[in-house]
DNA sequence: GACGCGTGGCT
DNA sequence: TAGCCAAGCGT
């Protein structure tokens, strides 16, 4: 393009970006979270794998109460191992994406049996377990092991969409994130530089409102240069969200226990607890009594229970019954007392759900 | 490669 | 307000 080289009018031509600039950046704006090692020192293993895990398509803000908890119940990936899968359950409710929470349980179990309860070092060795992809992989074995490797998740991708002005689209542009950020990497500090970059996304090369006057990379950066960094990463049209419509029966004992079921292992919410109701489906179901967990006088509630899942918008009618003291719980039913709700492995919709218990 | 899979905060 | 967004993975 020989008409852009004009010096008048060209942009300036972004000079590759420097690793070492990037890691200077941190070593001044490193954020403290409790995940995170004191400068020069390695994390526990185990700690990585856990935030990194929960940290899944998940704010920091949001997980760092369950960090904790967990931790504190659970302190090493052994006693993780031991625990039973319903308690995990419980202990992850609220934080959505339930399937990392089984997950999680099946890798330390994993790493516990076939590994002696030490977490393998190499990316391959991670990747095989159960709920570590190419990210979370990539992230351990820089983070935990010092290992060359590149966690690429959504910052990197913005960060990178931006310093180089890729044209494709997200997410066929993810091959393309993968081999540019190899060539990237500093000849050391592994760890550091993946969280050097997350924090670069999170703090400075945000999606919304840049902060490029601040950013180690501004002279590197092409999106920078044309003065448009907000417009990446392209990214493909998202399908529409449709509504799913059903009835919840809410039914409550002479004592206050409310009638619970688990859910199926695998799939939406899979094993968690729930209020037993109607398929959700579109335009909802003809008959709901048809599907009543028990024969009783129902009263419809007037307000819906509505929530958003990631691929559709629930809107729940409730019908309410009060059951004598000395009722019985159908087949796969039990009775579940107020005081014991926290207990439970109760999803936020059924949390919405539960309001309308008292 | 596309889709299924949660939740809460922000604009 | 309706949509967008946040340290992805499994199938």
């Amino acid at each position: 393009m020989p008409a852009a080289t004009n010096p008048a009018t060209a942009p300036a031509a972004p000079s590759p970006p420097d690793p070492t600039a990037l890691l200077a950046w941190y070593d001044r704006h490193r954020r403290h979270l409790p995940w995170r090692a004191a400068p020069g020192t390695r994390q526990d293993p185990y700690r990585v794998f856990l935030s990194e895990i929960m940290l899944q398509q998940t704010t920091v803000v949001t997980v760092r109460p369950y960090y904790e908890a967990f931790l504190r119940r659970w302190p090493d990936v052994t006693a993780l191992a031991r625990a039973p899968l319903e308690e995990v359950l419980s202990a992850w409710a609220g934080l959505g994406y339930y399937a990392r929470a089984r997950n999680l349980h099946a890798c330390a179990r994993a790493v516990t049996e076939r590994h002696g309860g030490h977490f393998p070092e190499g990316e391959a060795e991670l990747l095989a377990l159960p709920g570590i992809g190419p990210y979370t992989a990539a992230a351990i074995a820089a983070i935990a092991f010092e290992r060359r490797a590149a966690p690429v998740d959504g910052n990197w991708e913005r960060v990178l969409a931006r310093l180089f002005a890729v044209e494709e689209a997200l997410p066929k542009a993810r091959a393309q994130f993968r081999g540019l950020a190899l060539t990237l990497l500093p000849p050391a500090r592994y760890g550091d530089f993946a969280q050097a970059l997350m924090d670069l996304g999170a703090t400075l090369c945000t999606p919304r409102k840049p902060a490029c006057a601040l950013c180690p990379w501004e002279r590197a950066c092409a999106a920078r240069a044309e003065d448009n960094p907000e417009r990446y990463p392209l990214k493909a049209a998202k399908a529409a969200r449709p509504t799913r419509q059903g009835v919840a029966f809410l039914v409550i004992r002479a004592d206050g226990a409310v009638l619970v079921r688990t859910r199926a292992a695998r799939g939406l919410l899979g094993g968690m607890s729930e209020v037993p109701s109607t398929p959700w489906q579109p335009g909802g179901i003809a008959n709901p009594a048809a599907h009543a967990p028990l024969a009783a006088s129902w009263t419809a509630l007037n307000a819906p229970v509505t929530h958003v899942f990631s691929h559709f918008a629930l809107e729940l009618q409730l019908w309410r019954a009060e059951l004598p003291a000395s009722a019985v719980a159908p087949a796969g039913h039990r009775w579940v007392l107020p005081g014991e709700f926290d207990a439970e492995a109760f999803p936020s919709v059924m949390r919405k759900v539960l309001a309308h218990a008292g």
